[in-house]
DNA sequence: GGATTGTGTATTTTT
DNA sequence: TACACAATCC
């Protein structure tokens, strides 16, 4: 060993190693507000949580001290086992969650203060058109000219804006049944508070005004949260922004962590403004932009920053990519969803055949349906895909039904739940009863159950009704005495076993009854992990978890909002076409605000990219059954063309062919598995190597008799550039690419 | 009280 | 096209 050595520099501590400059003056900030503009995969997630273990590990705070909100459950997982892998310890005591647990959690504390019991429960959507539909119906309206459903959207945007019924502007009211909105509203949130129940938008608008109007309790909190994060702050809508401010009033210790181009959620609430506006709501804020890349390569970098260059609300950034330029983004026009689904496939095969994952693969779409023509054609190939954020299993009908059941046991005053459950199965309980239950109810002022109890002990109803809710009511009882001894799991078995309700879907005959059972099954599994049943029916209504999580080799489907914060290698972004992406609504209706979300959205969709981007668009679409024809997305003129390369339909379905290993011989594409798939597959390449000419390649004159393939014959009035007008002799005038058509 | 026909309407979605 | 819901009939 060498006498003399250099002192090495100390080694920064480990929770700080690897580090860029940016994302540790981040991370090491001084208190007061601070700012941190993300730009998409440059590192967010991670400042956050380091930041966080940062001010733990040199005692800056303590884990009581702290308030960390994020938008999702899976969010506040991850930041909550990151920063337990950092400080070597559990983050017990933490206010760690999303807005509305922690909402809950201060909520329970000082219920009565809103005119609540601490035991309130918390509505799903359902449970809350049921009832919106009840107020609306008690105010004599038409249900048909003014739907719940309309309701409900006016009532949740209020909220989200932080608005009680007193404070909705006048001028917000002409929009719903001839300006009795905020009269339907605030009749809503009397029938709540008789329900002692809360919808998801009162976690925080009732806490909003818990800490508006008690100063001691805002006080209390503000010095026991002396430190505040937020994640995805472009996210947060005004009530939650509100919160926030007032929580952070004191102190303005508060850490914000956003990005402005990745705002996709204003039709949920969501105002980019909060974002745009830190600086002025916390004067003397540091400002942090972390602008180097670490995902993607420069080309699909350089696409998508060329793209959201076109929007004008924004905070300025530039992102860097480190790494190389590696492959352009790939535009292809497919004839219509059938074939994008089919050539999609067919790549995902290919690369499948190189040696990659197809876990490393998704196809983002903007809307729902579209997975539709995926799934069809992925099945079809055998090739294994699983749909993200379908519908989840919370949601599912069978689970809110089993759900119902467990609350109406727990809390037999849960009129809600009642209702959604004494006629299912049938039990002879009809509408008429119900409605006398109802009449009933309102006379006496008590619950649907206590009424029915006094209710069969009178003449007031026919005998053969009286006798069916007395049996509902005696097992009601029984299974409440069962609370007590039996363990969760065994009580949910024995209430869906014995009321029918198992028994209702093994009778049904329908192909997806046994799924129902299976889910119900996985029901009474996951109540295993809660020692009551209550604790397990409030993470019901706060966690909305997508079951089956669990990855696999699998091809990711779902839609770009879904995607949002997540990675691939490989990304196909299908169904770029103008009235699909950006949509016809957001074209319609909101305007160049609409517009830029829309771009944002694009945005999003290239940067989930590491370092495959393709993007497709149809000509023609299936719209509510009707062949429409669309035109490519005017996105895609938006992309830089030194980042884009356009594939001409050609023999050579071959991508990257170059760039990935040797195939290899032991993974056969799918479709190759058996004869008729393969059949298939051969089908799908003779129409690709017959496919029409590149665009361009032919030129037609205004006048012209042309043929197109779906919409038949017709006659060309107009030509801009490749696309044509045409008036079809059969399906109208439209406009289509004209590649696409050929003369008749 | 329950089954059947007809009508209307369709993004994005977490909590 | 598909599905949910409401009016209608038995």
């Amino acid at each position: 060993m060498p006498p003399f050595s250099p002192r090495p520099a100390p080694d920064p501590p480990a929770h700080l190693a690897g580090l860029n400059p940016e994302q540790l003056a981040a991370v090491t900030a001084p208190d007061g507000p601070l700012l941190v503009l993300a730009g998409a995969g440059t590192g967010k997630t991670r400042v956050l949580t380091c930041r966080l273990a940062h001010l733990l590990i040199e005692g800056r705070v303590r884990p009581g001290e702290v308030l960390a909100v994020t938008f999702t459950n899976k969010a506040a997982r991850e930041m909550a086992e990151r920063v337990e892998r950092l400080i070597g310890r559990s983050v017990q005591g933490m206010w760690l969650g999303t807005f509305h647990a922690m909402g809950v959690r201060m909520l329970r504390a000082h219920a009565e203060l809103v005119g609540l019991a601490p035991s309130f429960t918390i509505l799903d959507t359902d449970d809350q058109l049921r009832l919106l539909k009840q107020v609306i119906q008690a105010a004599g309206l038409d249900e048909r000219r003014w739907p719940a459903r309309g309701l409900l959207a006016l009532v949740q945007r209020w909220k989200d804006k932080g608005w009680t019924p007193q404070r909705v502007p006048d001028c917000e009211l002409c929009e719903f049944a001839m300006g009795r909105g905020r009269e339907l509203y605030a009749a809503y949130q009397e029938r709540l508070s008789a329900l002692n129940a809360c919808d998801f938008g009162d976690l925080l608008l009732h806490g909003l005004e818990l800490l508006g109007t008690h100063p001691e309790l805002l006080e209390r909190y503000r010095r026991r949260f002396r430190v505040i994060l937020v994640d995805e702050y472009q996210d947060t809508n005004v009530a939650q922004y509100l919160w926030l401010r007032l929580l952070a009033g004191g102190h303005r210790n508060i850490t914000c962590v956003g990005d402005d181009d990745q705002s996709i959620y204003s039709w949920r609430g969501a105002e980019v403004g909060n974002i745009l506006r830190f600086e002025q709501d916390f004067p003397g804020a540091t400002v942090i932009r972390l602008e180097r890349n670490y995902r993607s390569t420069g080309h699909i970098l350089g696409a998508a920053t060329g793209l959201i260059a076109h929007n004008r609300a924004r905070h300025a950034k530039t992102l860097r990519s480190e790494g190389e330029m590696g492959l352009p983004v790939r535009v292809a026009g497919l004839w219509d969803e059938e074939e994008e689904a089919r050539w999609i496939g067919q790549e995902i095969e290919c690369l499948q055949r190189h040696g990659e994952p197809l876990s490393s693969i998704a196809v983002l779409v903007r809307a729902g349906f579209q997975t539709r023509p995926f799934e069809e054609r992925f099945i079809q190939m055998g090739l294994p895909y699983r749909v993200v954020g379908g519908p989840r299993f919370y949601e599912r009908q069978e689970i809110r039904d089993a759900v119902a059941y467990l609350r109406l046991v727990v809390s037999p005053d849960d009129d809600l739940a009642f209702e959604r459950i004494v006629n299912l199965p049938r039990r002879g309980i009809g509408e008429a009863a119900l409605k006398a239950l109802h009449a009933a109810a309102r006379a006496s002022g008590r619950s649907l159950v206590a009424t029915a109890r006094a209710l069969v002990l009178t003449d007031d109803l026919p005998a053969r009704t009286r006798g069916a809710l007395a049996r509902f009511l005696d097992q009601l009882d029984r299974w409440r005495s069962a609370l007590a001894e039996r363990s969760p799991r065994a009580l949910a078995e024995l209430v869906l076993e014995e009321s029918g309700y198992v028994g209702m879907w093994q009778a049904e005959r329908t192909p997806d009854a046994q799924g129902r059972l299976d889910n119900l099954k996985g029901l009474a599994e996951a109540l295993e992990e809660f020692d009551t049943v209550g604790a397990f029916l409030e993470h019901v209504a706060l966690v909305m978890d997508n079951a089956a999580e669990a990855g696999g080799e699998v091809v990711s489907v779902m839609t770009l909002h879904g995607a949002k914060g997540l990675e691939f290698d490989t990304v196909f972004l299908a169904g770029w076409e103008e009235g699909l992406f950006p949509s016809q609504r957001a074209l319609d209706e909101g305007g160049q605000q609409a517009l830029e979300e829309e771009r944002r959205l694009a945005y999003v969709g290239i940067t989930r990219a590491r370092r495959r981007c393709t993007i497709s668009f149809a000509a023609n679409r299936r719209v509510y059954g009707q062949w429409t024809s669309a035109l490519p997305s005017r996105f895609l003129d938006e992309l830089p063309a030194e980042h884009v390369e356009v594939l001409h339909r050609s023999p050579r379905a071959r991508p990257d062919w170059e760039l990935l290993g040797e195939p290899r011989p032991d993974i056969r594409p799918a479709a190759f598995r058996t004869a008729r798939a393969a059949a298939r597959l051969i089908e799908g390449r003779a129409e690709i190597l017959a496919s029409r000419p590149p665009a361009g390649s032919r030129t037609f004159r205004v006048g012209e008799r042309i043929f197109h393939d779906k919409f038949g014959y017709g006659r060309i009035e107009a030509i801009d550039g490749d696309k044509l007008e045409i008036t079809f002799d059969k399906a109208g005038r439209k406009k289509v690419v004209d590649s696409f058509v050929e003369p008749a």
